[in-house]
DNA sequence: TTGCGTGCAAAGGTTTTGCATGGCA
DNA sequence: TGCCATGCAAAACCTTTGCACGCAA
């Protein structure tokens, strides 16, 4: 999106290749820097923080915000076969409101869900910002 | 939803008469705290954040999660006219990123992406808790 | 009297900021 | 060299928890 100059530093590099191999998987700012530390080149948390903000600027990745004590996940989405071959938006989230378990779908039907809100609503829905409250598959059953 | 037996507190009532009158307005733990605390008869935050999320579980109050940063939004929805003509599941809310408006929309569209997550991916929708992001009709030509 | 509700203070969690240092171009 | 990136520490922010006290039933 924004074209923002930046450097080609170790870190940039290095947290690109990281989320390009996680590709498909949701992954937090900690679970990064863990990585990082067990591997031996540690690379600070606000570094981790700002690239990923830049690169959510550029369109590499997707942010998704769950709660205010529950650290926010991201996505490497560039040059995903599955994404170009479905769009961007087939991909969303549920969130149990019994045990608090956060499931990550894909599906067709939230592109159908965003040309009826534009279609019906003019409303220009952001399925990567948005999550669906319930229960889930365990929880509904206990209730 | 749950029957926790509840006491019915000064603090209790008074919330609820707050959260009444303000029916249709997003309102902040942190509004309703300076409200009481002008009105001379404070009220702890700790006291509101716990009796508004027990509302929630009573179906009282929808919350609204916006950001890390963001403090939540609860809105009083019981006894909803809106909710009583059109049943509780064809009623959602969009907010639109850019301008922070809040638009409740009513349509039976609702139900069908319940079921569909009910029948294709086993998850219980409450859509009364949840709020579809993107950008509003007018937020949307701007870009 | 019993047990839940209250509210202060402190902790818990994520995210951002200040600032000195380091590295890219 | 000039400027941006880094990363530690600390702050900022919302939210939750511990605990003693108070109040409803």
């Amino acid at each position: 999106m924004n074209s923002k100059s930046t450097y080609k530093t170790k870190q940039r590099e290095e947290l690109i290749g990281y989320m390009e191999k996680h590709r498909g998987v949701h992954v937090t700012v900690q679970e990064i820097c863990d990585y990082f530390h067990r591997k031996g080149n540690s690379i600070g948390m606000t570094t981790v923080y700002r690239q990923l903000e830049r690169m959510v600027d550029e369109g590499l990745v997707n942010k998704y915000i769950i709660d205010a004590n529950t650290p926010a996940c991201f996505e490497y989405i560039a040059d995903d076969k599955d994404h170009e071959e479905h769009g961007h938006d087939t991909c969303f989230h549920c969130k149990c409101e019994s045990c608090g378990k956060l499931i990550h779908l894909h599906c067709d039907e939230m592109e159908k869900i965003k040309s009826h809100l534009l279609e019906s609503h003019e409303f220009t829905l952001d399925p990567k910002r948005t999550v669906f409250y319930g229960l889930c598959k365990e929880c509904a059953k206990a209730v």
